[in-house]
RNA sequence: UGGCCCGUCGUCUAAUGGCAGGACACCGGUCUUUGGAACCGGCGGUGGUGGUUCGAAUCCACCCGGGCCAACCA
């Protein structure tokens, strides 16, 4: 695309998030959204939003709502470009009928039973119904009937004419329109045939002239299609062509609207929007920025190979985001009550609390009361500490956050041995930011607190991930993705108390609880006096992990537990599984050797090949794989006479360059391969860039000798010459000379290049290396 | 089983045929009135075997592994 931009070959890069309307968009479609909307940023182009709406019978209002939501609320604007695939009907239908009057598509009434069975099967082709050779005139008759609304359901078919024998199935006579005398929710009865996604989907991009269509690795047999479609429509160049990326995989979630809905059906989940789907109602309403979201798309990237992130990758992106964002407030989950013995009753202090860490530089505080009955977090507090507990234990002393050091003198149990009560005293001189803060006392630990007498009650919601196991898809034979739910997703706190300072905060507001996490008020259940909290994610534990491996890694042995196994490394072990055992015998293609059990001739080559001109078998067979290959190396050979010479350059350089083509396409024979074999062997050029040369003359055509001169590559292989050049190379690198006499002899390689930059990889390489070695180790 | 796509640290992702780099995770340290954050350091990778090349993650071959395709869904 860089390429594209560069070259001016589109006047602006235009890209659309096509979602279908027929379900809540999820984390995998943000990344779709942020990958075309980016892209689209970035380019300086534009984005369009197109509603992909041609099925009526599984497109609603409803969801074209939430997917507008969910995209402003990413933070992507479409402007004017909101499309509609259903607003394109007519158009569809004179392209059709374009198809139809050049003899490309026809009317095919056969069942769908009978349509699937003559498509034949991944090895044995398909073969035409009887359909198949109707008039244009006939077919053009039944098309405009199908429109008119005629014929039932399932009638008849348009279909395209392709080939029927092709190896990508979805080339054998796709369907392209479908009578369904269905409600569409946007055009209601005006239309009773809807046309598929592969007939579609190539000439909404088309018309909306898009550059770019972006969509994830499934489709990729439907690439070919899609030109079809279009160059025989007659779209010309530059038009729209597809490109492919990987869709989002999240470890420990489902991605997938099909297997997301039966959740919510079955009350699994608390609806579409429940904070533990993977829904961008659900993140939303967990609290997620979608700053957030951006962030995380952009991290996990895009490629073209199937990938499954860890979700600790959002909550880093989500962490990032909020520790910059989310004011600090004190919260108190599993209260433990404390009693400040030296303070009396009515005692009450307005301590000062900033919102804000040192570290994070924004200002503003709030005041927290400290009075006499305080309520601490109950796992703040050790009777029996383990090693390394730095918070409030029998005889010692904690630190209260934005507060004093206190001791604890005295620990009151019920009659059945709980903690219930604390008796401290706290150290009046050690009030936070005071002269006497830290007076002998380092190390201390610090907890959160709340004033009993003042905090308020609220309910919070901890939030997990809500299946656990890492593809919670795969499920055993007879099992279902249910026995996949974490039992643990969702934990609620009734009695937790908080700060009185967030009664009066702005709705929407995100917090720090300290030392517990982020959260936010639940924008449905949380609104007006109803204090519900919902935890968005917990802060980094360093501790608690640490102390979780210490203490239970016996018991997770014991009870047969197996640590989850990422889904790329099980692949890997099963590749590496089966030993390596080269076989004795040469390794041809089995397809080249059917070629030569037809065809007697090759097979004499390949033979004559070996025994003769004493070529590798591996070599032999890839030359003797057709006729016209064959004959190339044949004349190349008889231009220079060295075989092996002749074999390296066709099997390995020829075609690297012929891509998908053949040789009989290459606008250059094997006499002037010959030719440039000879060029380099006489040193007028380097092997190198003999396969700069061997490029362009199969960009360009030309005789070798020719294209060498217009490209100035002859040979520099001249001592001074090169040692100039080598000089200004090594100077304008001198860290790397440094590097490199340090011991990083790998860095030959970027020294040479250079050189051969410089010389547009004229030079002799291995000259180059001589210059190069002797200078590097001279005056060291 | 035919065709197509894809294999780079545990995970995600870079590297016009020329320094295998970044991020997350993990481990260690510094700092710290959040066991947070920040900072510093460490661990760790080109699926395998051959070939071409001065030089291969990159090009060629074979093998291994994974994915997609036989809806009148998208």
């Amino acid at each position: 695309m860089v390429a594209h931009v560069r070259e001016g070959r589109y006047e602006g890069i235009v890209t659309r998030f096509p979602p279908e309307p027929n379900g809540y968009p999820h984390i995998g479609h943000a990344k779709s959204v942020c990958l075309n909307f980016g892209i689209a940023q970035e380019f300086g182009g534009r984005c369009h939003l197109r509603f992909d709406d041609t099925n009526p019978e599984t497109e609603e209002m409803e969801y074209v709502e939430a997917i507008k939501d969910a995209i402003r609320w990413l933070g992507f604007d479409w402007g004017e470009h909101l499309y509609f695939a259903s607003d394109y009907f007519e158009r569809m239908y004179d392209c059709a009928e374009i198809l139809i009057g050049k003899g490309l598509a026809y009317v095919d009434s056969s069942t769908e039973e009978e349509i699937r069975e003559a498509r034949g099967t991944v090895t044995e082709p398909g073969r035409p119904t009887a359909f198949r050779d109707r008039s244009v005139e006939e077919n053009l008759d039944l098309f405009r009937r199908m429109r008119a609304g005629e014929f039932p359901d399932g009638a008849h078919v348009l279909r395209g004419k392709l080939d029927l024998a092709s190896p990508n199935m979805l080339m054998r006579d796709p369907v392209f329109y479908r009578i369904r005398h269905a409600h569409h929710y946007r055009r209601g009865d005006a239309w009773c045939i809807y046309p598929l996604y592969d007939y579609a989907h190539c000439l909404e991009d088309a018309f909306e002239g898009v550059t770019h269509s972006l969509c994830t690795l499934e489709f990729d047999n439907n690439r070919e299609i899609y030109d079809w479609i279009l160059d025989n429509v007659g779209f010309e160049e530059p038009r729209t062509h597809q490109y492919e990326f990987n869709r989002l995989n999240l470890e420990y979630t489902v991605v997938s609207k099909r297997k997301l809905g039966p959740l919510v059906k079955a009350g699994h989940v608390a609806g579409w929007d429940d904070p533990r789907m993977s829904t961008l109602a659900g993140l939303r309403r967990r609290g997620v920025p979608p700053e957030a979201v951006r962030l995380f798309a952009d991290m996990v990237g895009v490629a073209k190979t199937e990938s499954w992130v860890d979700p600790g990758k959002l909550e880093f992106a989500i962490r990032d985001v909020l520790n910059r964002t989310a004011p600090r407030v004190m919260a108190v989950l599993h209260p433990l009550k404390v009693v400040i013995t030296n303070l009396d009753d009515g005692d009450v202090e307005e301590l000062d609390a900033p919102y804000w860490p040192h570290d994070v530089a924004r200002e503003g505080s709030r005041k927290v009361p400290f009075g006499r009955e305080l309520l601490i977090e109950r796992e703040d507090f050790a009777e029996d500490p383990p090693k390394g507990f730095r918070r409030l234990i029998p005889g010692g002393e904690v630190r209260l956050r934005y507060g004093y050091v206190i001791r604890c003198d005295e620990v009151v149990k019920g009659p059945d041995g709980r903690v219930m009560e604390l008796r401290c005293t706290y150290d009046p001189d050690t009030r936070s930011g005071s002269a006497g803060s830290g007076s002998g006392r380092k190390g201390i630990g610090t907890i959160h607190w709340v004033s009993a007498a003042h905090a308020l009650t609220a309910e919070v919601r901890l939030y997990d991930r809500l299946f656990d196991t890492p593809n919670p898809e795969e499920v055993p034979e007879g099992g279902d993705l249910v026995d996949n739910l974490n039992p643990e997703s969702l934990v609620v706190v009734r009695d937790a108390r908080i700060e009185p300072s967030v009664a009066s905060d702005a709705a929407g507001t995100r917090y720090q609880f300290e030392r517990t996490g982020y959260f936010w008020r639940d924008p449905v259940d949380g609104v007006g006096d109803a204090l519900v909290f919902n935890r968005i994610v917990t802060l980094k534990d360093t501790w608690s992990g640490r102390a979780v491996s210490g203490d239970t890694s016996d018991v997770s042995k014991a009870s047969g537990e197996v640590a989850p196994v990422s889904i790329r490394e099980a692949s890997r072990k099963a590749t590496e599984a089966p030993s390596q055992t080269p076989t004795g015998g040469p390794r041809v293609s089995e397809e080249r050797a059917g070629k030569r059990r037809a065809d007697p001739e090759l097979g004499a080559r390949m033979l004559r090949y070996v025994e003769e001109l004493g070529l590798s078998p591996e070599d032999a067979d890839i030359l003797t794989g057709s006729r016209g290959f064959s004959d190339f190396f044949e004349a190349a050979l008889a231009e220079h006479g060295d075989a092996q010479t002749i074999a390296a350059w066709v099997v390995n350089d020829v075609r690297g360059v012929l891509g998908r083509g053949s040789v009989d396409d290459l606008p250059f024979g094997g006499m002037e391969l010959g030719k440039l074999a000879r060029l380099v062997d006489d040193g007028t050029v380097s092997r190198r860039a003999a396969k700069d040369v061997l490029a362009e003359m199969a960009a360009e055509g030309g005789d070798p000798a020719t294209v060498i001169a217009r490209l100035g590559l002859e040979k520099v292989a001249d001592t001074d010459v090169l040692a100039g050049v080598v000089d200004t190379v090594l100077a304008a690198w001198p860290e790397k000379v440094a590097e490199y006499r340090g011991g990083k002899v790998s860095l030959m390689g970027l020294f040479v290049g250079e050189v051969m930059k410089a010389t547009r990889g004229a030079a002799d390489p291995k000259a180059v290396r001589a210059v190069l070695a002797a200078r590097l180790g001279a005056d060291s």
